[in-house]
DNA sequence: CTAGTTGCAAAGAGTTTGCATGGCG
DNA sequence: CGCCATGCAAACTCTTTGCAACTAG
C-alpha cells in the first residue's frame, strides 16, 4: 500500500463525516453538494472524494448507463471479498457476502481462466421490493 | 417487445455493418468517427448507437471507471442469459455461457430476493493472458 | 516556513438537443 | 408527400485543472 501524503482537514472530514453517518448509502456529487453539512467547493469535493476512494475510505461506482460515479462508505476490510448487488429501479445497493460467491470465483478462475475483482463488479437487477 | 419506428438509411447501415464486421470488439465513440468506414455525423453516430442497442442488435457498455460508454456487436440472441467477463487490462470482452452461473442468479434470487439481470451485469477482471 | 489545500473560474470530455435541410418509403 | 433522419452548432452534464490565497504541521 503506498502511502498517501495529505494533511487532516475540515473539509474532508465533513464529507467523511457525512459518509460514515450514512453508511448503507451511495451518494453522487449532487446528492453531497446538496448537503448543509458538506461546505466544500466543488473541486475541492472531486479532490477528496478522490483521495478517499484511494485511501480506500470511500467506495466509488458507475451507474449502469455511465451517467455519472456514486459514491459509498467504505467501512469494512471485507468489501474486498464480497459482491454487490444494485437495484436498477430503486438504487440500493446490497452488500451479499456469501460463500456461493467465493465458490463462483474460484470456478471462473479454475474453469474460465479469469480473475474476478469483487471490488469492481457489481450485479445489476431488481431487489425484492421492486419486482412488482 | 415494442416495435420502434425507423427508416433504413445508408449512415445506420454503416455503423450496424461495422460492427458485424468486428462482432468481438468493443469501441467507443472516439474508436468509430475514426473508421474511415463509417461517414457519420458525431450526433447521428449516438442516436444511431442509441437505436441500435434498444434494438438489441449492439450492447452498451461502461468503464469501469464511469469514463465513457462503449459498444459491442451483439449477434447471439443467447446473449440475454449467459454472462461476460470484461478484462481491466486488455479490454476483452469474454462471453460466459455456464450452468454455474445460472445456478448462481437462482441462489441469489432465491436467498437473497435478488433478481439478478445478466444482460446489464459484467464481472471486471484479469483474462487469462494479463494475469503475469 | 514549507508543502499540501482550498475555492473560483475556466477548460475538457462525453453526450444530447434544436432546427433547417435532406432522404426513405 | 409525410414522416423520419441527418448534420451542424449550441447546450448540457460531469469532471479536471490552473492559479493565487490560505492553512496544517
Amino acid at each position: 500500500m503506498g502511502e498517501i501524503r495529505s494533511y487532516h482537514t475540515k473539509q474532508r472530514e465533513m464529507v467523511l463525516q457525512f459518509f460514515a453517518a450514512h453508511p448503507d448509502q451511495c451518494f453522487c456529487v449532487k446528492d453531497l453538494t446538496a448537503q448543509k453539512s458538506i461546505l466544500v467547493g466543488t473541486a475541492t469535493l472531486y479532490r477528496a472524494l478522490s483521495l478517499l476512494c484511494r485511501e480506500g475510505k470511500l467506495k466509488k461506482y458507475t451507474e449502469s448507463d455511465g451517467s455519472g460515479a456514486f459514491y459509498q462508505y467504505n467501512d469494512s476490510e471485507a468489501c474486498h471479498c464480497h459482491f454487490h448487488l444494485k437495484c436498477l429501479r430503486c438504487g440500493q445497493l446490497i452488500h451479499m457476502d456469501c460463500g456461493f460467491m467465493k465458490d463462483m470465483q474460484e470456478h471462473i478462475e479454475t474453469d474460465h481462466g479469469f480473475l474476478v475483482d469483487s471490488g469492481k463488479s457489481i450485479l445489476y437487477g431488481l431487489c425484492q421490493k421492486c419486482r412488482h
